[in-house]
DNA sequence: AGCGTCGATGACAGTCACTGACATCGACAG
DNA sequence: CTGTCGATGTCAGTGACTGTCATCGACGCT
C-alpha cells in the first residue's frame, strides 16, 4: 500500500463536483475541494490546471473516440455522414450516466466561466473533427463547416438529452438533432 | 469640460489592445493598461468587468444588429434565408476594420481565455438569434439549429476575411460560406 | 455667491486563484 | 542498507478582482 490513499485525481473531481453544487462554482474555494477530498491546496493545482478543468476530465477522451469513429468510417460516406456515424459512437458512452450528466451540466450552466471552459472543448472537438474531414479528403471550408454543424448537433442533443423526461436514448435525439439541421439548411 | 479627461472607456479599452499586442495577454498587468490610459486598476474595473472583457466592447451591438436584421426580414422568408439576411447587415459593418480586426484576432487567438470570452459571445449570440426566429414561429429544435447554423457561417466567414490577402468583402465571403454548409448538409 | 447633491475617480485593505521553490517520506531497486 | 523517485506538504509571492470610504469638480437650486 502506497503512503496515501490512491485516486487522488478522482476524489478532487468528485469533491468539487459535489461543493460546485452545494454552494456553488463561485462560493466554492480550492482549499475547500482539497480538504474535502483529504488533500491540499496545492496538490488541486498538481492534478488540475484552475478551478474549472476539474470538471473536463473525461473531455479529451469523449473528443478521440469522436474523431476516430469519423476517420473510421467506410470511405465512400459523404462528410456529412461521416459526422453521423461519430455522433452514434458519442452517444453510446452516455448510456447510463444520465444522472450524472444531469447533475454536472446543472453546474455548468448556472456559472459563465464554467460555459465558456465547455465551449472551448466543444470548439476544440470541432477542429479536430475538422481535421479528420480534411484527412479524408474533404476541402475547405466544407470540411469545418461541416464539422461545426456536427457539434451543433451534438450540443442540442445533448442538451435536450438532459432536459427530457421521457425515456429517449442520446442517440436517438442526435439522429433527429442531425435530420432536423439537414431540413432547414435544405433549399436555397 | 470635466474634472477629467474624457473617454476613460475608449481610453482603456486603446491601451489594452496595445499592451496586449506588445507584450502578450498574460503578461500585461491591469494596473499597467489603467496607467496607460491615465487612470487607476480600481477604475479600469468599473468600466470592464474583468481582464478580458475589454476586448468585447463592440460585442452587443453587433449581436442586436444582427438580431434586428432577422426579426425584420420579410415574413415569407425561411428561417435561414432570415439568418443570410443577417449575415448581410452583420458583414457591413466591418467595411473598413479589417486593420482593427486583425490585430484584436490575432490577441484572441494567441490566448485561450481569450477565446473562451469570444466563444461565449457568439453563443449568446446564437440564443439571441434563435429567440429571434421562434418568435417567427419557427419552432424548436429548427430554430436553435439554424441559429447556430448561422453563427458557424459568421465565424467562418469572419475568419477567412481576417485570414485571406485578397480583398474580398465580408459579405461575399458569409455568402459563400453559407452557400457551402448548405452543399455539405444537403442530401441523406 | 453660497450650498447641497451627484457622479466619476482615487486610495487602500482584503480575498482567492494560481505559481515557484524547497522539504518530506514511503516505495522500491540495487 | 542506501540512494533515487514520485506524490505530497509547506510557504511565500503575484496579480485579478471587490468592498468601502474619501475626494472634488460640475451642476442645479436658492
Amino acid at each position: 500500500m502506497g503512503r496515501w490513499e490512491p485516486n487522488a485525481r478522482e476524489r478532487l473531481a468528485k469533491a468539487a463536483l459535489e461543493l460546485y453544487g452545494e454552494r456553488g462554482y463561485e462560493q466554492t474555494t480550492v482549499a475547500e475541494i482539497a480538504k474535502r477530498a483529504g488533500l491540499t491546496e496545492r496538490t488541486f493545482f498538481r492534478h488540475y490546471a484552475d478551478k474549472r478543468e476539474v470538471l473536463f476530465d473525461g473531455a479529451s477522451a469523449l473528443q478521440e473516440l469522436f474523431v476516430n469513429a469519423v476517420a473510421d468510417a467506410p470511405e465512400a460516406k459523404a462528410p456529412i455522414d461521416a459526422i453521423a456515424a461519430g455522433l452514434e459512437a458519442v452517444s453510446a458512452v452516455f448510456v447510463g450516466r444520465r444522472g450524472y450528466s444531469r447533475q454536472r451540466h446543472a453546474v455548468v450552466v448556472a456559472n459563465a466561466v464554467l460555459q465558456e471552459r465547455e465551449l472551448i472543448k466543444l470548439a476544440s472537438l470541432s477542429a479536430a473533427l475538422a481535421d479528420a474531414l480534411r484527412r479524408r479528403g474533404v476541402p475547405e471550408p466544407a470540411a469545418s463547416l461541416t464539422a461545426e454543424a456536427g457539434v451543433a448537433v451534438f450540443k442540442i442533443g445533448f442538451e435536450r438529452w438532459v432536459g427530457t423526461a421521457e425515456e429517449r436514448t442520446m442517440a436517438q435525439l442526435t439522429r433527429e438533432s442531425l435530420a432536423e439541421l439537414k431540413a432547414v439548411t435544405a433549399g436555397g
